[in-house]
RNA sequence: UGGGCUAUUGCCAAGCGGUAAGGCACAGCACUUUGACUGCUGUAUACGUUGGUUCGAAUCCAACUAGCCCAGCCA
């Protein structure tokens, strides 16, 4: 796998930490909300932090930061934990949740509260937006600033007994309401929720808000370089000002980056979210979208997405990834690494007149021609075969070597044949393709020295297996682009392309869990191998085919 | 004159005062049991703009321009 050569700014950052003793030792944290499936963009984050842990030989932490029951659900809890694990990040002992925290947190909320940093304030979740002022003007100071060390104690403390109804009261940091940086105008800290949480039930009716959690989180697990997206930047002095205020030894430092984006691709949960409930795609792991879970089963696998990760790089310029990428990734993991097999997509029947009417050879091809470690298979061939349609033209344009009358090409694996006539159904189209065979070319190559340069894939017609085959093109329209001006996005009506009239070679029989792929022409295929309809072997496209014949500029 | 951040080729991205790495994409050639793969070659007199400092600037300074983020009791 390639390396990525130079340092990535977190990388220098953590050099210099180390260099200089600010740590001793590293701890990151990958800290999702498990309120829906992790995508490519959180692969990035998980994948980051991870490699950065093993490069510099710290820890990693798994947090689930479940400070809000209200969008939580421990569905997703499980779903993360298993796409987290198939990426590779491994997490050890280190699986936490902040929920766990929250006495501590509580605890914290208190010793701020008797610094005199924080208040319990009365004002209406549409009050405290009034006094907190504009982008361009300062903030009022609430009326229940000034309330007493005592009064806060024992009105926050009645908020936790579960005394005061949802949205009547919250405790506010007391930082600075002209602040320039809206997040330092006394922002709300804990708010009252009575409701069930995934984790913690009905124990706690008092839940913090990120802004203090986070850091709180961080400090207490040890973790030193706090690794998060860019719209937190100005979150940050207010996580510094937490760790202050709690007077941490070695407090973390939030380091932030540019989050991921592909070009013509939705990444946005809100908008995945969208599409799943609108029926438009079939699930959350629809192969057409970059959910970690539809990736999986498009066939993607966890090293490719990480040599992705790796070659993306790190920077906080914010910028769109070519999909081109991806595909060149998970082509580089797989060319050796996998079976190549052989599946005729758009079948034209050849019949070869010289072969034996009944005779069935079993023909032993290797599984992959650059990696012989992934050793032989036997495939059957016969009189009868299918080929794909576009192999053959009745008229071929120059630099066409398939298959055309009176033509050479080799069937791969198997023998030369020369094309000797078709015949034409009585619209015209060609139904069956006519060749003779050379016995001695068996194997496929020519005993003469003869140069053939046209190799085709086939299947034996009478031993291959009938299956449906699904092309997933973009789910953009990117001639329109990803998003209309009422925020709606453009579907390209053509993603999903379902072919009936597919066969793959007999060695895939029964393979409803089969872990494959193929490799016609350009074309780049996997079987799914989780897809549960085990009647229908999912073929899905990874590498556009619009490079799979170019004919020449005339 | 609200604050914060960013700007290097079609797309990512190195570079940290000494004369523009690398990858993807693209093009050409060679090789080839799939026109793939592989190998080789080519691709920014140019670093958002304009000034300035310097023997020397993508790197330092100034001004400007463009884009992204922020006014949740979300994370």
């Amino acid at each position: 796998m390639e390396k990525v050569v130079s340092k990535n700014f977190i990388e220098q950052i953590i050099e210099k930490d180390l260099e200089k003793g600010t740590y001793n030792r590293i701890c990151t944290r990958f800290p999702p909300e498990p309120n829906g499936y992790l995508h490519i963009g959180h692969a990035k984050s998980i994948l980051l932090n991870y490699g950065l842990a093993k490069k510099y030989h710290g820890q990693f932490n798994m947090r689930f930061d479940d400070t809000n029951p209200k969008k939580e659900q421990s569905e997703f809890v499980e779903a993360i934990k298993t796409d987290i694990q198939w990426l590779g990040a491994d997490w050890g002992d280190h699986l936490y949740f902040a929920s766990n925290y929250f006495e501590l947190m509580y605890e914290a909320a208190l010793k701020l509260i008797r610094k005199g940093k924080a208040f319990v304030c009365d004002l209406s979740v549409d009050e405290i937006r009034k006094y907190r002022g504009t982008l361009t003007t300062p903030g009022r100071e609430s009326p229940y600033r000034k309330r007493s060390v005592e009064e806060n104690l024992n009105l926050f403390k009645r908020m936790k007994e579960g005394e005061f109804p949802d949205g009547s009261k919250v405790l506010r940091a007391k930082i600075d309401m002209a602040s320039s940086n809206i997040n330092m105008r006394d922002p709300v800290i804990y708010r009252v929720a009575h409701m069930y949480h995934q984790n913690t039930g009905t124990v706690w009716c008092i839940y913090p808000m990120y802004d203090f959690a986070h850091p709180i989180e961080d400090a207490i697990e040890g973790v030193t370089h706090s690794i998060c997206t860019l719209e937190f930047e100005d979150h940050r002095p207010l996580y510094d000002w937490v760790l202050r205020e709690m007077e941490y030894s070695h407090p973390p430092k939030q380091i932030e980056f540019a989050k991921l984006y592909l070009t013509n691709v939705i990444t946005g949960k809100r908008y995945i979210k969208k599409l799943v409930e609108d029926g438009v795609v079939d699930g959350w792991d629809d192969p057409r979208l970059v959910s970690i879970a539809a990736m999986r089963r498009r066939g993607f696998s966890s090293e490719s997405i990480k040599l992705f990760v790796d070659l993306c790089g790190v920077s906080k310029a914010n910028s769109s990834v070519d999909y081109a990428l991806l595909e060149y990734c998970i082509r580089k993991d797989l060319k050796l690494k996998k079976s190549r097999v052989m599946a005729v997509l758009n079948p034209i029947s050849l019949v070869i007149d010289n072969y034996p009417e009944c005779q069935i050879e079993e023909l032993k091809v290797p599984n992959n021609l650059q990696n012989k470690s992934l050793g032989s298979r036997q495939i059957p061939f016969s009189k009868e075969l299918y080929i794909e349609r576009e192999d053959f033209m009745e008229e071929p344009p120059r630099n066409y070597f398939r298959l055309f009358p009176g033509n050479v090409v080799r069937l791969m694996n198997a023998y030369l044949v020369k094309c000797t006539g078709f015949e034409k159904d009585e619209n015209g189209k060609v139904i069956v393709v006519y060749c003779t065979y050379d016995p001695a070319s068996r194997g496929g190559s020519s005993t003469d020295g003869r140069k053939v340069k046209g190799t085709i894939h086939w299947v034996s017609a009478a031993h291959a297996i009938p299956v449906e085959c699904r092309l997933y093109e973009n789910l953009i329209d990117e001639e329109k682009g990803v998003y209309n001006e009422d925020g709606s996005v453009n579907i390209n009506s053509d993603s999903l392309t379902v072919l009936k009239n597919c066969y793959v070679e007999p060695s895939l029989a029964g393979a409803k869990a089969y872990d494959s792929f193929q490799f016609v022409r350009n074309g780049f295929f996997c079987v799914d191998a989780k897809d549960s309809r085990p009647e229908a072997l999912v073929f899905n496209r990874i590498v556009s085919l619009k490079n799979s014949f170019k004919l020449p500029v005339q």
